[in-house]
Formats: structure tokens, C-alpha cells, sequence
RNA sequence: GGAGCCUUAGCUCAAUUGGUUAGAGCGCCGCCCUGUCACGGCGGAGGUUGCGGGUUCGAGCCCCGUAGGCUCCGCCA
């Protein structure tokens, strides 16, 4: 960009090569060091420091007002680019040969009393967000905007280059009775009616292949009104893409080659294709888990065949019912404290395990309250099948599939965390998830619902157990993508039959009437040439994290909310001046809500 | 809605496990300092230990309650 006035460069611009000119430069002062006659100050921007020095011999005028500097303000200097004197040329910076000794120097804009220090460490995160745009000058959070821009535009490009066109799909938009809590938006113009915010554009990126657009993509923002996590914000990024005439390779396909992409451009890093894939059942029974982390093993083992005609209750209990009997061997970890061993079993309890049944190796001896039950025969096959050496702790479950393998998943991932199993922190392990199951039965709600979305495809030869009500047993033609036991991505093949998806609402316990009043207009549309498509979305708020190694999305968003779903920075959610309820017809609840308390915010103009 | 951890100066943290006047570094203010790069030196200001209650001769520390923050479960793909 070219600068008119304010620059001439930027401060890590100026090499020895640039020594005898004269130069403009604006930024803040990232620090002083005033020695009483020469200061030295370290001028920041964002692309790097150069040093500026005052001396009296040179401007006394100058060299006086330079000591009124602190960090943060704004300057603009214009001087002369000199060699440092020998023997002090800084090699920690890419501008340590020089230095600019101004002849001009205007306060552009002065820093009072700084919350906080940009050059240390601070952890009061409630600080940090009222803070925001100071915040925002550490290098840390700069590089990671930085980051989340090589990655969008990663996205835009390769995406460009496979033929999708990015399509903008409305934000006032209708409410759907399935998945998250909507955000709903009153109507003015029609009082006593909503628009909801979307959760995603699953609707009208499917509706945009009926329009015939084949490849779309957006980077699309999405809202949902639930609790929020380190990883889940209320308005949060996905990459959203469609495509029609697809089947899932080429989806597996295309989003393989736009993470590599994103990997070059972000961290030019040449990440491994194929992804492997598991199928659903697989990752649940190996790990305990459908978004299974592989940097570490600690791998699940079946016992059912080596306890089915155990004298040991539990585990035989198990079996009889139809249930197993799986366990993890965590190596080394015999001599785990008091604390963690209660905190593992009430990890169990937690996930519907009665107890934690273990044995600790320790001296040669297998230490454990259940041991005695065993036979020879299951001792043996318990030490070849989990290799069990001193040292190591066996734990067990023995329920159904679905609480066991979670129980031991949910502990395998805490121990990890205990034992400090994850050493190669730049390790990227990437891989599919399939064949995810099309319903899960809620029993709070006392029906089937989508584990995925309403108009994910079932496997074709599954459609037939549809029919049969066997719904536990039907397969989606769905996906994840998961990264170091993070869920990235997922998606599917949708439902393109306006007769399959009728069926579908009809399992999901949709009334005839609230298909038509909530999705005639898709299955209208399925009626007019709906092409067979599909698609996945990406979390990009997650993906960008993973790529910056960090441990909170809110780290890589400019303006994040906290753990209240509150801006602290700008006070939102607020306050409202009871005129704009009214044109909206809105009455809060007395009592309930915060109603108007006398102490109101002025009314806006 | 539930569980855990946390809350001491503007910031990051200490306080010998219940003992006299709550300290340090950075930052801030003042003075000194002409080659530093986390410059240095001397001095100073800055505290209702989140808030409320209790136990005790005595509470930052123990107990109860409460507020806020973070992490997790529920919830949410």
C-alpha cells in the first residue's frame, strides 16, 4: 500500500542498505529506555520495531520532549537512517543494524494509564476482553488474526479453483424445531412474528443446488443460543460447502485438498493424504469416542469372548444382557494418586458406570479387589490381550456398548491429560469418521431425533430398516472430520426424494401439518428437478485454533464473548429504550425479565 | 440446572500453614543517568485481601453463604 504523509516505511522495513536516508515512521512506542541524555525508543507496527534515538546534540528540543514518552502512545518521527555505532548492533532484531535519529517527532495520540502490560503475561481473561482492542496488540493475538486471515483466504482461493462460486444466504431467516436454540429476532413490520438467526445455511445451501448453483461454499456465519465452551461461542465461522451430483469420496476428497491447502498457507506445512477412516463403530469401540484423539494408544480392548462364561457377576451380568466388557491398559500409571483415582471413578459414575473395576500391577503382584474372581484362563488372556507389565493400571467396564465405551473413552482422554501423553505438541493426526448412525432415541423427549440434521441421507442399503422401524440400526451417509480428537468438520449426503424425506419428518415425529407450515418450501422444491448433492461444514473457528496451537476459540476471534455469552467490551447484551419494544410489540415479563427498573440507559436518538 | 478450580496493589504473584504494621517484580509519579535494547540507580504513591456473616484473644489463611471468572457435565454438532 502505498502511504500518503504519515510513512515512508514500515518499522522492520530498513536494512544498512537504507543508512543516509530520510524516513518517516508511525507507530507506538512498544518501550523506552531513557538514559537522562540519549533515549532510545523501540517503535512498533505491526510489522515489526525499529529503534529511534533522541540525542541532545543533535535536538535538544526533541530530545526534551522525547522523555514525556511512554509506551503505547502514538508517534510519527521523520529522520535520518544511521548505522548504529559499532559493537551495539541489536541481531534479535531484523533491523538491529540501524536506527533513525529524528529531526521531527509529533505525538499523534497519547496513552494514559494502560490497563495492562502488552509485553506480559496476563491471565485475568475478563481483563483481556474489556480490554479487547488493547488486547488486541499483543503479538500473540496479532499473529492469530493474521492466521485466521492466511486461512480464509486459503479456503476462498482453493475453493476458487475447484469451481465454487461463494454464495451469501440471509441472516434473518426461520426459525426449525430441530437441533440448537434458535436467536430470534422480533418482527416490526409484521408484530408477533420472529425471524431466527440460523444455526447454519443447511437449508438454503440445498435449496442453491435446486437453484442449480452445483458448487457453492460460504464463509458463514452461524448462530446458536446454547451454554458456551473454550470451543463454542453463540455466533461462531463455519466453511460451508454444497455440491451436487457428488458422492462422499468427493467430498472426502475436496476437503482433504482444502485442509492441505489451508496447512501450506498457514503454517507451510505439507500435511498426509489420504485421511485414514474409521467407521463410527470402530472409533466408539477402539476409543470410546466418535471424534477419537490417536496421538496416544491406550487403545480399548474387547474382553467379551474371555469373560463370556466368567464366574465373575459383573462382567458375566454384562454379557448376558447384551452388553461387554472392554478395558484400557494405562502403562505406567499403577502408582496414580488417591486424588486421581477418585476422580477417575467419579468420571464413571458421571458417564453411567456403577464403579471402576482396576488392577494395578505393582511388585510383580496384580493389586485389585476383582482379581480373585478370575480363572487362570482370564488372567492370561487379560495379560496378552492388554500386555500387562509391572507398573501398568487395568481398568474396566462392563455395560452396554454405548456406556462402556464412553466410560473408558472419557478416561482414557483424563489420564492422557494426567500421564502428559501428548508429547509431540506439532503432531496434526487427521481422519475420517463414517457410517454415523441416522437417529438416536431421546428419552427425555420420548422419540427419534436426527443425530446429525433432518435431511441427512440414510445408507441405501440401510433404507430398508427404515421401513421396519429398526431405527437404532440404520446407518447415515454422514461424516466428521476429526483433528487431534477435535471435531473439525462434518457433513453428508442429503436427502434429495421429496417421498424419502416425508418419511424422515414422519420418523422424526413431525406432524403432517408442521412439514408443510416449516419445510413445504423444500419439499416443493424437491418436486421441481432436485439434483442428488451433498456437503460438509468446517468449524472455522476450531480449525483456526488448531492451527494456531490454541486452547480457546475465543483467542481467535477479534471479538469474543465470555463464558455468559456477554461482550464485555461493549456491554452487550443491554438495555433497550422501552420505544424500540414497543414499535416491536414486545411487553417484558414482570418479575421475570429485568423489566424497565427506573435505572434505564438514556433513550437513544 | 450441576460439579471442580480460582478471586490479595493497575498487572503477575508472595505472605514461614491462625500471630504484631499484608510484601516483591513490572507499571505509575519524582529525582539522577549520553549507547541501551526487559537499560540502570535512588525515592514515593498505591490495599475495605471480591462481598456478607461466623469461629477465635487474634482470620488473607478455618467454616457457612453470596457474587464474579474459568474448565467440565447437562445442553449444543
Amino acid at each position: 500500500m502505498t502511504t500518503h504523509g504519515y510513512r515512508t516505511h514500515d518499522c522492520n522495513y530498513l536494512r544498512k542498505i537504507d543508512i543516509g536516508k530520510t524516513v518517516t515512521l508511525a507507530g507506538w512506542v512498544n518501550v523506552t529506555r531513557d538514559h537522562g541524555g540519549v533515549i532510545f525508543i523501540d517503535l512498533r507496527d505491526r510489522e515489526g520495531l525499529t529503534q529511534v534515538v533522541f540525542r541532545p546534540e543533535e535536538s535538544a528540543e526533541l530530545a526534551k520532549r522525547s522523555h514525556s514518552l511512554r509506551s503505547e502512545d502514538v508517534i510519527q518521527v521523520t529522520g535520518r537512517v544511521a548505522p548504529r555505532l559499532p559493537g551495539t548492533e541489536n541481531p534479535k532484531l531484523p533491523t538491529g543494524d540501524i536506527e533513525v535519529l529524528p529531526s521531527e517527532m509529533s505525538i499523534l495520540n497519547k496513552a494514559h494509564d494502560l490497563p495492562f502490560q502488552i509485553d506480559t503475561d496476563i491471565h485475568n481473561e475478563d481483563l483481556r476482553l474489556t480490554y479487547r482492542y488493547f488486547d488486541l496488540r499483543r503479538p500473540q493475538l496479532a499473529r492469530n488474526l493474521r492466521m485466521r486471515h492466511a486461512v480464509t483466504k486459503a479456503t476462498r482461493d482453493y475453493l476458487d479453483s475447484q469451481g465454487f462460486i461463494e454464495v451469501e444466504t440471509p441472516i434473518l431467516s426461520k426459525s426449525t424445531p430441530e437441533g440448537a436454540r434458535d436467536f430470534l429476532v422480533p418482527s416490526r413490520l409484521t408484530p408477533g412474528k420472529f425471524y431466527a438467526l440460523p444455526q447454519a445455511p443447511q437449508q438454503y445451501k440445498q435449496l442453491l443446488m435446486v437453484g442449480g448453483v452445483e458448487k457453492y461454499f460460504q464463509i458463514a456465519k452461524c448462530f446458536r443460543d446454547e451454554d458456551l465452551r473454550a470451543d463454542r461461542q453463540p455466533e461462531f465461522t463455519q466453511i460451508d460447502i454444497e455440491a451436487s451430483f457428488v458422492r462422499p469420496e468427493d467430498i472426502y476428497a475436496l476437503t482433504e485438498g482444502m485442509l492441505a491447502a489451508i496447512f501450506k498457507a498457514a503454517r507451510k506445512i505439507d500435511i498426509k493424504l489420504p485421511f485414514d477412516r474409521l467407521t463410527y463403530r470402530e472409533a466408539v469401540g477402539k476409543y470410546g469416542s466418535d471424534k477419537p484423539d490417536r496421538r496416544f494408544g491406550m487403545e480399548l480392548v474387547d474382553l467379551g469372548e474371555d469373560f463370556r462364561a466368567s464366574s465373575f457377576k459383573v462382567f458375566r451380568g454384562a454379557l448376558d444382557a447384551g452388553g461387554v466388557v472392554k478395558a484400557i491398559n494405562a502403562k505406567s500409571f499403577a502408582l496414580l494418586t488417591i486424588g486421581q483415582s477418585d476422580e477417575l471413578t467419579e468420571i464413571a459414575k458421571t458417564f453411567g458406570a456403577k464403579g471402576l473395576a482396576f488392577i494395578k500391577v505393582e511388585g510383580g503382584e496384580w493389586k485389585s479387589p476383582i482379581v480373585k474372581f478370575f480363572s487362570d484362563a482370564e488372567k492370561n488372556a487379560l495379560k496378552t490381550k492388554l500386555n500387562v507389565e509391572e507398573g501398568d493400571l487395568i481398568l474396566f467396564a462392563a455395560d452396554k456398548w454405548e456406556v462402556a465405551t464412553e466410560v473408558l473413552g472419557r478416561i482414557r482422554l483424563r489420564i492422557a491429560e494426567m500421564q502428559k501423553l501428548i508429547v509431540d505438541l506439532t503432531k496434526l493426526d487427521f481422519l475420517w469418521v463414517t457410517d454415523f448412525p441416522l437417529l438416536q432415541f431421546s428419552a427425555e423427549e420420548n422419540k427419534w431425533n436426527a443425530v446429525h440434521h433432518p435431511f441427512t441421507r440414510p445408507k441405501a442399503e440401510d433404507v430398508a430398516l427404515l421401513d421396519e422401524e429398526k431405527f437404532s440400526e440404520v446407518r447415515a451417509e454422514a461424516y466428521d472430520v476429526v483433528l487431534n480428537g477435535v471435531e473439525i468438520g462434518g457433513g453428508s449426503i442429503r436427502i434429495h426424494e421429496p417421498d424419502l424425506q416425508d418419511k424422515m419428518f414422519g420418523v422424526l415425529g413431525i406432524s403432517p401439518q408442521d412439514r408443510q407450515s416449516m419445510f413445504g418450501h423444500l419439499l416443493r422444491a424437491f418436486q421441481l428437478g432436485a439434483p442428488p448433492h451433498g456437503g460438509i461444514a468446517m468449524g472455522l473457528d476450531r480449525l483456526v485454533m488448531l492451527v494456531c496451537g490454541e486452547e480457546s476459540i475465543r483467542d481467535v476471534m477479534a471479538f469474543p464473548k465470555n463464558n455468559r455469552g456477554m461482550d464485555l467490551m461493549s456491554q452487550s447484551p443491554a438495555d433497550v429504550d422501552p420505544r424500540q419494544l414497543r414499535d416491536l410489540g414486545i411487553k417484558l415479563a414482570a418479575g421475570d425479565a429485568r423489566a424497565p427498573s427506573g435505572k434505564e440507559s438514556p433513550p437513544k436518538k
